[in-house]
DNA sequence: CCTTTTGGTAAACTAAGTTTACCAGATAAT
DNA sequence: ATTATCTGGTAAACTTAGTTTACCAAAAGG
């Protein structure tokens, strides 16, 4: 069975690359456990391509896809799955413009507001765990770095 | 052609897994794009999980899968194209205990040194924009979650 | 009009992982 | 010691998720 590492040899000597990837990583894990755990079981990893920030209510699949750093095809067929279990709705035309649009249906809607409280649950207690003056700044430092132009 | 995203809609509202995520991601692709122009080909993203710290040298193929969160036999598959590749060879009998061991050729230990370099050139970066100073702090409260008991 | 561009789709292929099963050497038990 | 069990590595079949290539329909623009 696949499980997450657990020995971190000098923490001191590790470099920006680890000390963003595995956190983050272990939220994705937490995430989807946390959502299947709730009742949206069919949702799994490469599903968080569209349900992540800031979510694909409103938005057309193209947009998506550039999003998620993905071709059309790849996401379409995720948008497909996920409108096959009922978390969304591709209709065709928005009035204007040729094209389709995404919507959330209720069940969708759920799991995006899910996702959103799991990740208030994370900042709680990375909060009690840091103090909250801590992580209000560790937040701040990853806005600057996403504010600069260091993030292609 | 798969590109990334850059749209932020209000930095300030993203919650701590967008925040970690997209700058992590950046890392990964920063990494083997520069190691593909630095002459290792070869190597794409899978290939990563391999490399990434504390690397492979004198592991066990289980260890290596553990640590990766992945099945020994996905990481034997990754283990014998780098093998193929001339980045590691896989030793059997360690002199004691059976099994094998992983150790990088010249080839490896070069790919797995340009990592490291591209990472420091990684921190140079944050560092100069952000300032040596809130960038080291950025570095240690990520060290303070590591090391607290909030990431599996 | 007719041509080009844009967004979405479909089919074929490839990559990368899982599950299931198996085998060899080590460890332990009676 | 001989057998049973456990551990580590491997192999095969299957599944999933992505890519490429190609195509089609509607818009846009000369």
């Amino acid at each position: 069975m696949p499980s997450s590492q657990k020995n971190s040899p000098a923490v001191k000597d590790m470099l920006i690359g680890a000390l963003l990837r595995v956190p983050a990583q272990a939220i994705q894990r937490r995430i989807i456990k946390e959502l299947n755990a709730a009742g949206f079981e069919e949702l799994s990893m490469p599903h968080m391509a569209v349900l992540q920030f800031p979510g694909p209510d409103g938005s057309r699949p193209g947009t998506l896809a550039g999003r998620a750093g993905m071709s059309k095809q790849a996401m379409n067929r995720l948008l497909g799955s996920l409108e096959d279990f009922g978390y969304l709705v591709r209709n065709d035309a928005p009035g204007k413009g040729r094209g389709r649009v995404v919507h959330f249906t209720k069940r969708g809607y759920a799991a995006y507001a899910k996702v959103h409280d799991i990740l208030r649950d994370i900042e709680q207690e990375w909060s009690a765990e840091l103090g909250a003056k801590d992580f209000a700044q560790l937040k701040a430092l990853l806005a600057r770095v996403w504010d600069s132009r260091l993030i292609d």
